[in-house]
DNA sequence: TGACTAATTGTTATATTATAACATAATACT
DNA sequence: AGTATTATGTTATAATATAACAATTAGTCA
């Protein structure tokens, strides 16, 4: 009996508010409860990556953050990114160098990305088969997992149909 | 039934040498069927990609492809690499920007890699279970898969005991 | 409080990865 | 041979990311 998968794609017209304010007060949670500090740059940083639910690259996460904070420079970047990326607040998509919100922020968990070529968004899934499946092949290699890094690129359901 | 996986991590010493010439071989064999030039800059940038089971940096490949062509810049390589790749005889892996010669390419494959932390080498699986659960559990979200990026990072047989 | 410590941010420079654009050369086609 | 196509040469630059050290801020505790 496998349960739901978690919200996956969203719908075009969704509360995208409720998106951002729950990641941010998450976060803030969770930063909290492990006595780290979530600083101006880091939320401002968090927030801007959550303005949609397509990643972000750096540099453009550059030229957004230079409007609020003029002498943003690549390292207040890529130090935010790094905070947010040891911490799971946000993923890391490889195949894009890109940076989109974690939805899973509050869990350890293993995820994969379900990218779509159409519209560019991304959503996450938590799939413990995928994982399953993943980490006893591996073992028929004899191979070890610590780490997985899934990347599917596709048309989400929107966008088939146009 | 499950097959035995295809070949995946290589002993320390094994014969590297017929890894090489096999891999040209094929490469000339595909090229030849397919009609497309296997021209001297593709073949020494296969043969370098091929120098061992580790991923290669196309930088490195650069330096290394200078010695015997003094005039090599970047777009050299890349056009290279882009036509090995274009026709599935090499790989990228994402999650470290660098190339390993493909196993298969004389067939059409969707393959996951094996990335050992310890010793750097890369197995390439081409697992139907893992393909197949993907595809199934990417679909539950009503997704269309196209592509694959599979990346796991972990330790082989070999270095597991070290 | 104030001095000490650790963590964060500022700043400059540079390394690394990749592509654009246009010129020249080699090959394939007729 | 003449033309078209593909490949390579060459220069410049875009895009991604980190190193290194200085200055500041926040947390600790005598």
């Amino acid at each position: 009996m496998e349960k739901f998968p978690a919200p996956s794609f969203y719908a075009h017209r969704h509360n995208h508010n409720a998106c951002i304010h729950s990641a941010l007060n998450k976060a803030q949670h969770i930063c909290a409860k492990k006595e780290i500090r979530f600083t101006r740059i880091r939320q401002q940083t968090l927030e801007l990556i959550w303005s949609s639910h397509k990643p972000i690259l750096a540099y453009e996460l550059l030229r957004t953050l230079r409007r609020e904070k003029h002498n943003a420079e690549p390292p207040t970047v890529y130090r935010a990114l790094d905070f947010l990326l040891e911490n799971q607040l946000i993923h890391k998509i490889e195949s894009l160098n890109a940076y989109v919100g974690c939805h899973f922020p509050d869990k350890d968990h293993i995820s994969q990305f379900l990218i779509c070529t159409g519209c560019h968004q991304i959503a996450e899934l938590e799939d413990a088969n995928v994982n399953k499946v993943i980490t006893r092949q591996a073992a028929r290699s004899g191979f070890q997992v610590a780490q997985q890094t899934v990347e599917i690129r596709g048309l989400c359901p929107t966008c088939q149909n146009l």
